[in-house]
DNA sequence: TTTCGATATGTGATGTTATTACATTTGTCA
DNA sequence: TGACAAATGTAATAACATCACATATCGAAA
């Protein structure tokens, strides 16, 4: 299963809420918003969460306990490097970009030192444009 | 206040426990850690990591909800630029390193988009070398 | 088509992490 | 001393995540 309209139920209840936020969202965030669908426990949320992570089709921001729509759903089966994340603490908007230097780097250190990476996070939090001109 | 010995009791009672722990350690481990010493509550525990993190003494670990001592404590004034930590999910061990290269990509993209970063992290999860042989 | 296994779901309870609110104490310095 | 800033003590609560167990759904093999 890679593409979306072969979604369960409650995984496009809860991709279709992160793919219409403006922003991330955090797990009760999507229960809240889904109590009318029938949600009634985390667990709902967490499981579908955690399919829709393993599809690629959206992230976890480790720094603000939070979930994102991925923005770059076309690649999602091309095993795309890292993933940066801007985080404004204004706004809680949210800038995804890739950079194959910064990938080739981390690549370097783990190959170096014998680690294994599985899963690598880069959350940058900060102020956006908008909101530090506004 | 920048130095150890200025650290107030319960700063150092956390410091140290943090120190001597062959890894990082959760908040309520800590506190467990130091029942003893007179804490009784999570808060005491958060106060001293707050001010031990101001101090550039100590990291999070925002993926694992987690503290680590710095280990570099040597350059804690010297605005080093990024710290990228691996953390390796079968013993808890986190080395940490720090790339020019990478910390001179990030900023670049924060440059060109008008980000005003205040925090970054970049973890790496995965398996370490002792124990990918092992 | 029945049966089996894998996957998905429903639900309550519980575990883990972090903060709020408020009172009190301690240290510094004019 | 008086006053302010920083640190501390404590209870309660909020926010985030998982466990345990029951039930349902669906596809493939017998």
């Amino acid at each position: 299963m890679t593409a979306a309209q072969e979604l369960t139920k409650n995984q496009s209840l809860v991709f279709n809420a992160l793919a219409r936020a403006d922003g991330p969202l955090s797990a009760y965030t999507i229960l809240d918003q889904l109590r009318n669908d029938g949600f009634r426990a985390p667990l709902q949320v967490y499981r579908a969460l955690d399919k829709l992570m393993d599809y690629g089709m959206i992230h976890r921001l480790e720094s603000i306990n939070a979930f994102v729509a991925c923005a770059h759903p076309h690649s999602h089966s091309h095993g795309h490097g890292l993933i940066a994340f801007a985080i404004c603490e204004k706004c809680g908007q949210v800038s995804e970009f890739s950079d194959d230097v910064i990938t080739g780097r981390v690549r370097e250190w783990t190959n170096s030192s014998g680690f294994k990476q599985s899963k690598t996070t880069i959350e940058i939090r900060g102020i956006c444009a908008n909101c530090g001109t506004a």
